[in-house]
DNA sequence: GGCATTGGTAAGTCATAACTTACGGTAAGT
DNA sequence: ACTTACCGTAAGTTATGACTTACCAATGCC
């Protein structure tokens, strides 16, 4: 897989408000499928669905738990599209950052 | 607009491949919209249309010159981007650094 | 004024993606 | 062994979004 597909696939997971919703849930404490769709407006098989989306993004992982699957966060593919975005930042916007700076972003530059 | 509205906007208009690339010619220098259609497999309307989503998401911005628009790189969206992930980023820190160093900064979210 | 250049908008087409219900497969409890 | 709980997949429906061509407004040039 290109890099080019790899962010493909992470933009396109987070990008419908229900996929990112999971994934917030995923990201704030790992869970079982059942549990993630307890709440949430769609029906569990679509909540499944959005799991594999996540899961082919790189952005969740799972491990089996008896009949249960628990989903956690996976940094891989939350690293790409960061690092994505890193570039622009860095090679584009370094000259603007200090006059777009009334938004304190507070950040480590060392920390990946 | 609310955050999470602003959110799905930029995921939404980063997903599709050809917005994408036209985000990146963007990125790399400020250009006319002709001049960003040039080489593109779609048509300039086609071209306008994807630069209207990222303009609404906040990625870039347009500035008229005679019956030009020259579009270049605005930093609000990518900054709503990068805060966003860089929260979970922090989040998976916590939760997966065993090689890591220990960070100082750190984000508090709610769980849900 | 007349014409060319530039680019945004309208309308319609077509593919895809997000959902539903139905079903099957596996592990655990009794 | 039978039943229950959990969850992934299949199939079908529907809404959305990415594209096209056609058209129109604004600016610059002669």
């Amino acid at each position: 897989m290109t890099d080019q597909e790899a962010l493909a696939q992470a933009f396109t997971a987070l990008a419908d408000p229900t996929r990112r919703e999971i994934f917030e849930r995923v990201a704030a404490r790992p869970r079982a499928v059942g549990e993630l769709a307890d709440g949430l407006p769609v029906s569990r098989p679509a909540v499944s669905q959005h799991l594999k989306v996540l899961r082919d993004a790189g952005l969740v992982s799972a491990r089996a738990d008896g009949t249960r699957r628990i989903y956690e966060l996976d940094p891989q593919g939350l690293a790409g599209l960061r690092d994505y975005l890193d570039g622009f930042w860095n090679r584009s916007l370094r000259a603007f950052a200090r006059a777009a700076e009334q938004h304190s972003h507070t950040r480590q530059e060392n920390d990946r």
